[in-house]
RNA sequence: GGGCGUUUAGCUCAGUUGGUAGAGCGCCUGCCUUACAAGCAGGUGGCCGGUGGUUCGAGUCCGCCAACGCCCACCA
């Protein structure tokens, strides 16, 4: 006998190893299958840990493999994780700064093993939360972005890359972060509105008392000053382009210059230009042949150079802003300086401010590689759900900016080109080589730096596959991917990525679904984040709620739309309860039905509830594929939960209880039961997997050793009965009604009360009749009369309506004549409104003539069945009052 | 400056070919009915953000407005 209440924390680890030591997540358990389904996992951070974005993810993820495999489809969901440059690197020198050391201590390649160590110590980790949100990954297979088979197409990517000209090496503004103290891409930096001033500074023009004062952001850029620009259109300025200025503090001679990209509106009309800390001053400078002038260094010092003012040298930029300002200030060349809000960038990872640096770094020429994402875009090899999604990647796709990939870490994939120390060449390979390419001197020295994190993960697809190998089994069974599920936030950063690699390396569309879904708000709806600390641990949720339940919730909440999902404890407690639900309509199942046979259901000798709930069954199990396959999952959850619930455990299963008592019935009702239990289970798999297969395990009969590869149901269109449907649902509204008036007048459910229904309808008429002994089980009656018209007046009834009937519970001496008037009244005002509303539409003439038959059908129906019940309720206000 | 999303019962949210609103929680009432009190039964509760339009008919389509949130963009 199953325990009283489902305690998921005992079964769920227990059914995790029962599944894996069979090894049922692997493809191979559907051998023989024609079809194939994949899903490449977005690799989490190796040093991570589970937050509610994974959890969501990969529980969709897993709904979607597990259908998948139900279907008997050869199904593979490929692991693994990320190395994870920035973020694992600075956790290890984080560490390593508690212990007084930096990885300068300990040199690169011992360093190097000391982050080896730390990934492996937590690769368990990230992979054992996985577990516990119980998702089916062929574990087997699982990858690491910087293991060996991915490094080897790291770097065959990166050759072909580079022999193409895809790839180049070159001296550009780049977004420096002075903290990590190495290069970001652009999407790596985050933007956002700051409170700061804008400095007036004064530059005295050579030869004459004039002053030439601009408008800055950053003073303590101004000793990289080469120019000051104006818009040649200015007649303020005019006349200074090509006279010289003299540079504050410096000593410095700069040239004015004209340019129309000097907005004469902002600021003071004149800019400075810092060519080698302003990405806009780049450009200006390249166009007028500038020299770029680096004067602060990659831990965001200013410089220690002779024209520097020597206060200033070795400061922090912050520190030497207000040096600077000072200074200024003292020697008469600050004009004002204004409270001004401007947009300051920062690194996403460290969060520091970026300082832009002209550095030589490698990039990735991204316009070819996105044309060809583009054009199967265009060629609908690939859809985003939701659509508009298809949106943010076109416009991203179309404006793409130059990728810059080297980044000054230890940890990752090192560039594959080695420097000539002789020629001064880069030879690229796969391999290292033993000489330069070019001249053939042994003096070539690998390029320290390594890849930017998402070029290993932009091959994940395929690299994971087995490519560059193209004969590799995987690769040809499992790529291309079907669909990629992911948060929104990765769009540009990875999954762009991948479109692009996939086109360029194997001509293929990595996928041909991305599946995105929204982001994971606390119940105040704000972003979770560890700063705000208000994060919720899932794997906590899991231990209190259980998992099943948790998933649950998390599903029920996913919307078409793929809106932003707030996590509200009271749907996770919903979900908890759920499972508890079902466990105990399994509970009750299994203890009546230890002694079916194994025969099919006898579909000659239903009952109307045993066709009624067979009906209802094949709806949910046909919407539930259809919902699968149009990825609503929210839908789903709630769908199944309503049949589950509403549909088989408060009416089937209580109808259950009398047919079970009954010889003739018995034993077919145990084989629907047990058929539609088990239905139940496999339908919920998915969503639900451990309360599934714990069940599961005790089911009868059962052919599958596991509900994971039990087959996914599949809809009995022929049991599917509207009329039946229509039918019983008309009984069991008229059984709500009855019990609205019981329970009105607090009769006592043991209690059984007489009562008289009058039903003038035909149609009617055939569901009660037919259906008198639902009635009658639902609702204990004494004695039920079914008349065609009543005769007289029953004294002292309580009274309700359905449809076109009357029904009529006697409860002499108990009536209320006050609360009834009151009851019936509220009734007569919602039906006289509904009334007055139906008869203007079918009085309109217009409606008459442009609606839809059926709908003017509709209407006439419903406004006959209002008036019917006005009627009741008018003979029964006049008989109280009589 | 562009673009997107959200606005429906006290709370969290469904509502996809336009036919006048649903769920869960909460609240109120009655029940320990032999699967489940983590339950059962009954009930209360909404001019669907505002406004104009299309239509016989709009939560649902279109325009404008408001609030909140997000993304993108080189104005120093």
């Amino acid at each position: 006998m199953l325990p009283k209440a489902y305690e998921p924390q005992a079964v769920e680890p227990g059914i995790y190893e029962f599944w894996e030591s069979n090894r049922l997540f692997k493809p191979e358990v559907n051998g023989g299958s024609e079809s194939r389904f994949s899903i490449v996992i977005p690799p989490p951070n190796v040093t991570g840990t589970l937050h509610m974005g994974h959890a969501l993810d990969n529980t969709i993820q897993d709904i979607i493999i597990r259908w998948h495999r139900m279907l008997g489809h050869k199904t593979l969901w490929m692991p693994g994780t990320d190395h994870a440059g920035i973020a694992t690197q600075s956790v290890v020198e984080r560490n390593l700064k508690a212990k007084g050391q930096t990885k300068y201590d300990l040199g690169r390649e011992k360093f190097l093993e000391a982050v080896w160590d730390w990934a492996n110590q937590c690769m368990g980790g990230i992979t054992g939360q996985l577990r516990r949100l119980g998702v089916s990954p062929d574990w087997e297979r699982q990858r690491f972005t910087l293991d060996e088979g991915c490094s080897l197409a790291v770097r065959t990517a990166f050759k072909h890359l580079y022999d193409k000209g895809l790839i180049y090496r070159g001296e550009y503004i780049v977004n420096w972060d002075p903290v990590t103290q190495s290069a970001i891409s652009d999407i790596e930096t985050e933007y956002e509105d700051e409170d700061s001033f804008l400095w007036e500074i004064a530059y005295p023009v050579a030869g004459g008392g004039e002053r030439l004062v601009v408008a800055t952001t950053r003073p303590e850029t101004m000793y990289g000053d080469v120019a000051v620009a104006v818009n040649p259109d200015d007649p303020r300025y005019r006349h200074l382009i090509g006279k010289a200025v003299e540079l504050p503090l410096t000593g410095k001679q700069i040239p004015v210059i004209g340019d129309e990209y000097v907005d004469t509106a902002f600021g003071t009309g004149a800019l400075k230009i810092t060519p080698a800390h302003d990405p806009n001053d780049f450009k200006i400078g390249l166009k007028h042949n500038l020299e770029a002038v680096i004067v602060i260094d990659e831990k965001g010092a200013i410089k220690n150079l002779d024209f520097i003012p020597e206060a200033v040298r070795g400061l922090d930029r912050f520190d030497a802003r207000q040096k600077t300002e000072a200074l200024l200030e003292s020697e008469g060349y600050l004009v004002r300086k204004l409270e001004h809000r401007h947009r300051v960038g920062r690194a996403q990872r460290s969060g520091a401010v970026i300082e832009p640096l002209l550095s030589k770094q490698w990039f990735v020429n991204t316009k070819p590689l996105a044309d060809q994402a583009l054009k199967a875009l265009d060629r609908g090899e690939i859809r985003f759900i939701p659509e508009r999604w298809t949106k943010d990647y076109l416009r991203w796709m179309t404006n793409i900016q130059d990728w810059c990939i080297s980044r000054q870490l230890w940890w990752g994939h090192q560039i594959p080109a080695w420097h000539c120390g002789d020629c001064g060449e880069i030879t690229v390979e796969i391999e290292a080589p033993e000489k330069c390419a070019h001249c053939g001197s042994g003096q070539v020295r690998q390029d320290p730096d390594v890849l930017d994190t998402w070029f290993s993960s932009g091959l994940w697809p395929f690299s994971t596959m087995g490519w560059p190998n193209t004969e590799a089994s995987d690769f040809r069974d499992f790529y291309p991917t079907d669909v990629l599920v992911t948060g929104f936030d990765i769009i540009f950063f990875w999954v762009a990525r991948m479109t692009m690699f996939g086109h360029e390396m194997t001509g293929k569309s990595p996928f041909h679904t991305v599946y995105i879904h929204g982001l994971i708000r606390d119940e105040k709806g704000q972003k979770m984040s560890k700063s705000k600390g208000n994060t919720v641990d899932p794997v906590e949720t899991i231990e209190k709620y259980g998992c099943d339940g948790f998933r649950y919730a998390l599903t029920s909440l996913i919307t078409y739309g793929g809106q932003d999902i707030k996590l509200a404890i009271d749907k996770i407690e919903l979900g908890k309860l759920f499972a508890n639900k079902i466990w105990n309509a399994a509970r009750f199942t299994l203890m009546n039905i230890e002694d079916v046979d194994d025969q099919p259901i006898d579909t000659a000798n239903l009952s109307r509830m045993d066709r009624w709930i067979l009906s209802r069954y094949n709806t949910a199990v046909r919407e539930a594929n259809a919902m699968m396959a149009d990825y609503k999952f929210g839908e789903l959850a709630n769908m199944l939960y309503e049949f589950i619930w509403n549909g088989f455990c408060d009416w089937y299963v209580e109808y259950a209880k009398k047919q079970l008592k009954e010889p003739e019935q018995a034993a077919n009702t145990k084989r629907i039961l047990l058929h539609v239990l088990s239905g139940i289970l496999r339908l919920i798999h998915p969503i639900m997997p451990f309360i599934s297969e714990e069940i599961w395990q005790k089911l009868p009969h059962r052919q599958d050793m596991s509900v994971s590869i039990a087959p996914y149901p599949q809809a009995d269109e022929g049991l599917i009965d509207d009329t039946i449907n229509q039918q019983v649902d008309f009984v069991l509204e008229m059984v709500r009604a009855i019990r609205s008036v019981r329970q009105q007048y607090n009769v006592p459910h043991q209690t059984a009360v007489c009562v008289t229904i009058e039903v003038p309808e035909p149609a009617e008429r055939e569901a009660v009749v037919a259906g008198d002994e639902i009635l009658n089980h639902f609702v204990k009656l004494e004695k039920i009369d079914i008349l065609e018209k009543l005769n007289g007046k029953p004294a002292q009834a309580a009274a309700n309506v359905v449809g076109h009937s009357r029904i009529l519970v006697p409860l002499e001496g108990i009536i209320d004549v006050e609360q009834e008037l009151d009851r019936l009244g509220k009734k007569m005002t919602g039906l006289k409104s509904e009334q007055e509303q139906l008869y203007k539409m079918m009085s309109n003439f217009e409606f008459l003539e442009r609606a839809p038959q059926d709908v003017v059908e509709k209407n006439k129906s419903r406004l006959n069945e209002v008036n019917k019940q006005i009627k009741i309720i008018e003979e029964q206000l006049a008989s109280l009052a009589g």
